[in-house]
DNA sequence: ATAATACTTGACCATTTTAGTCGGGTATTC
DNA sequence: GAATACCCGACTAAAATGGTCAAGTATTAT
């Protein structure tokens, strides 16, 4: 699986826009500053999220980021999927030809299942119940409440 | 998170020792040719497998490993982390100080709990599982029937 | 005994990925 | 027209990955 700085820098800076978008538009520097995020890795990030739809830009001065839809509608797995590529735990990107002469691995359904699960909650959480979750509610609570045919019952 | 070709590795050669566990022991060399695992590598893997009791091994001609315990009593959890360190998608391995200033960062809490969930998961299938799993169940079923305190409810 | 088997250990290494930096753009607004 | 801030591509140091290689040591079959 791919889970690296990365995509949480992304879901960080994303959640810093969430939180920030009120009136004007987010610079990246302001990102930046309150994350602790380079500036330049902040606009290879932003380039993709723009490019998949997730923020849109304004240039010139009092310009920067606006998610381009509302928080509810963001979920973190679009996040990492929109800078990381893929979620996917097997070796062989669901292809099936893992192991020894092109068949699956002994292993492949495993993997097959774990991507699911991890989709199934990272597609669970929404930008807006990062937001409203404040101190009140562990993310895992929140899955639970939004999950529409959660895996395990 | 750490989930790569070394802890998938190690899951598909325990499994295969799991499933010629009758009389002999399994010589790696076995597990090399049946799964296309180098041997060299195999070896690094198998040597940290036992540091951490999940096998015993057996020298001499006729030789080769044993799982120390009974195929029910390993999870994949158990393997992955003997040979991957850690099951943690935080930045900081949980230690918080992941954002600016050393205080968490804004997802800190997120990846805190989508690393319970994955655990949760593979805790929940032991190598039992998957022999007996042949093509009847997938695995999250079997998580399902398996999971004493599921997370989502 | 001794040869063959098979585990044991540690050093080494090529490639890929990560996590950025750097340098130049271009659009927009004050 | 200058300042702001996005835009874009090339480049790179360091780390991780996925191994190989060489030289053992213990055990057993003959």
């Amino acid at each position: 699986m791919k889970l690296t700085t990365k995509g949480r820098y992304a879901v960080t800076a994303m959640l810093d826009l969430a939180l920030h978008s009120d009136g004007a538009p987010v610079s990246l520097a302001d990102i930046s500053n309150r994350q602790s995020i380079s500036l330049s890795y902040l606009e290879q990030l932003f380039s993709k999220l723009r490019k998949n739809d997730l923020v849109v830009s304004m240039r010139g001065p009092g310009g920067g980021y606006r998610l381009a839809g509302p928080p509810a509608g963001v979920s973190v797995s679009d996040i990492i999927a929109a800078v990381d590529e893929n979620i996917d735990t097997t070796r062989c990107q669901g292809a099936g030809n893992c192991g020894s002469d092109q068949k699956r691995c002994l292993t492949h359904d495993l993997w097959i299942d774990l991507s699911k699960q991890i989709k199934t909650f990272l597609s669970n959480v929404s930008l807006e119940d990062m937001k409203k979750k404040g101190d009140v509610l562990g993310i895992t609570e929140l899955t639970a409440l939004n999950a529409d045919k959660p895996t395990i019952k």
